[in-house]
RNA sequence: GUGGGUGUAGCUCAGCUGGUAGAGCGCUGCGUUGUGGUCGCAGAUGUCGCGGGUUCGAGUCCCGUCACUCACCCCA
């Protein structure tokens, strides 16, 4: 099965696995553009100090040279690491240029030094959704990033159950400061390991950094609340503490959930323990999960954030998310959940009967692509059954068999061989084209899945 | 960056207290001289990650190194 080989942290894909890969990037497009994002590229490398922000130099990124440079003859270069920064980056430069609000997508690799292992690579895909205005961005775009990405997970059947999880800094923010905690990220951090080491262990971890008894236990409270609709505030408020800045949070929190529910109910919810690194993210924060591999981590986070640019004199705040295809399409293939139904696109292997009439297994072929059907020659004209072999490795479904007398078409999984013309004959939709459909439990000893 | 684990056939792995390398799957051929899959028979394949050391002898023990991998950190 495909899964990443040779440099590790830069995965490539066996073309079975590839075309899972382009399954969720063609979806995700589709869906993107049919909410109205426009597509946007920007190029690969940021100057360095667009990237890293002054006193940040610990952010793993890599430095892009001309090997004949000579030294200091260029500015410094860097992969980007994001596709938010390059963007901002993009905004600032274009906005006399650009109609805000501005709605775009943009899928891109992009590259990071850390440390690879199940799920983190070094290169790897993102799809990215955001929402940019001037001086104000209106709070309901914080629920229609959360739905175009809960759309998109509906749109690929495949996948095991997904869900947005919902929380807004200024919740936490506005709690932690009525609790006078001192530490933030310190509390952050810890909360943010709920998940993976549970509720016990956190408030040890809380207690060590330095909090009460008494505080340590409603931090933890407040992490373990999670609700589709206004209770969720109501059990925040039930903690007894108060903040002119955990009301907002609240009503901007509760306000998302409700709106999301409206539309998809049950696909997003909020959960208070969702923390996410403190840097630019200011209000609505997304991290999402998939059932059954909660531990595996998000595939698709992101959150709002009041200056996403500015060039000093305008300021444009932005809400966005992030998919990771990379980590998504790794967990897939990785954990054998889905599979190509073959590994080429062609759903005809024209048989070649002998060199001297290659020529008429070409012209099936040209017929059959003049309507859409992929399909391909065999590459030498061995016996029949080496022929259909070839076919059947591949996962083809069918084998064209020209004939002076009358060509006919097999169906290499039924056996069933029928007379055709190829001006003419088509196969049912579900073999036109290679799909991607989750593993059954039956189908996951045997490799081929030969039927 | 810190700490653990693992490197043997294309793949998954076995290989005892050191004695000269194996299995299953896959692959090739034949049975099946123009129709695959099942079955049977036959066959091919290894710098045992790399370098050094101990030893009469190293896949096995020791040292180093590289790669992969897991955890921490961080995050898609």
């Amino acid at each position: 099965m495909a899964r990443p080989a040779g440099l590790s942290g830069f995965p490539e894909w066996l073309p079975d696995g590839r075309l899972v890969e382009l399954e969720v990037l063609d979806t995700v497009r589709r869906v993107f553009e049919l909410h109205g994002f426009t597509p946007l590229e920007t190029r690969s490398v940021e100057p360095v100090d667009v990237l890293l922000r002054k006193g940040e130099i610990d952010k793993e990124v890599y430095a892009v040279r001309r090997l004949h440079s000579e030294p200091g003859d260029e500015d410094a270069l860097a992969l980007h690491f994001d596709l938010t920064v390059p963007f901002a980056r993009f905004v600032v430069e274009n906005a006399s240029r650009l109609d805000f609000p501005l709605r775009r997508y943009q899928v891109q690799k992009v590259w990071r030094g850390e440390r690879p292992q199940e799920g983190r690579f070094r290169e790897f895909t993102q799809a990215d959704i955001d929402i940019v205005d001037v001086d104000r961005l209106a709070t309901h775009h914080d629920a229609e990033m959360a739905l175009v990405m809960a759309e998109v997970f509906a749109s690929l059947p495949f996948l095991p159950p997904a869900t947005i999880h919902v929380n807004n800094r200024k919740v936490l923010e506005g709690f932690y400061r009525g609790l006078g905690v001192d530490d933030v990220p310190a509390v952050l951090r810890a909360i943010d390991k709920l998940d993976k080491i549970g509720p016990a262990k956190v408030r040890t971890l809380l207690v060590e950094s330095g909090l009460s008894e008494d505080v340590a236990d409603r931090v933890l409270a407040l992490a373990q609340i999670r609700g589709t609709d206004g209770s969720v505030a109501d059990e925040v408020r039930a903690l007894g503490v108060s903040d002119p800045l955990l009301d907002e949070g609240l009503a901007e929190l509760v306000a998302v959930v409700e709106a999301a529910q409206r539309v998809r109910p049950g696909a997003i919810e909020a959960d208070l323990h969702i923390a996410r690194g403190l840097d630019y993210y200011t209000g609505t924060v997304y991290e999402t999960t998939l059932e059954g591999f909660e531990s595996f981590g998000s595939i698709c986070s992101g959150g709002r954030y009041d200056a996403l640019a500015s060039d000093g004199r305008t300021t444009y705040p932005g809400v966005g998310i992030s998919l990771g295809v990379t980590r998504l399409v790794s967990l897939l293939l990785g954990r054998d959940l889905a599979r190509a139904t073959r590994k080429v696109p062609s759903a005809v292997l024209v048989a070649v009967v002998d060199e001297e009439s290659r020529p008429a297994s070409d012209a099936v072929a040209h017929a059959l692509r003049s309507r859409g059907i992929p399909c391909e020659v065999a590459p030498r004209a061995e016996r029949f059954g080496k022929q259909i072999k070839h076919a059947d490795r591949r996962g083809i479904p069918y084998v064209w068999f020209p004939d002076a007398e009358g060509d006919t078409v097999k169906d290499i999984r039924s056996g069933e061989q029928v007379g055709a013309d190829a001006t003419t004959w088509t196969p049912p939709d579900t073999d036109l084209r290679p799909r991607v459909v989750a593993v059954t439990d039956g189908e996951a000893e045997s490799e081929e899945g030969a039927s």
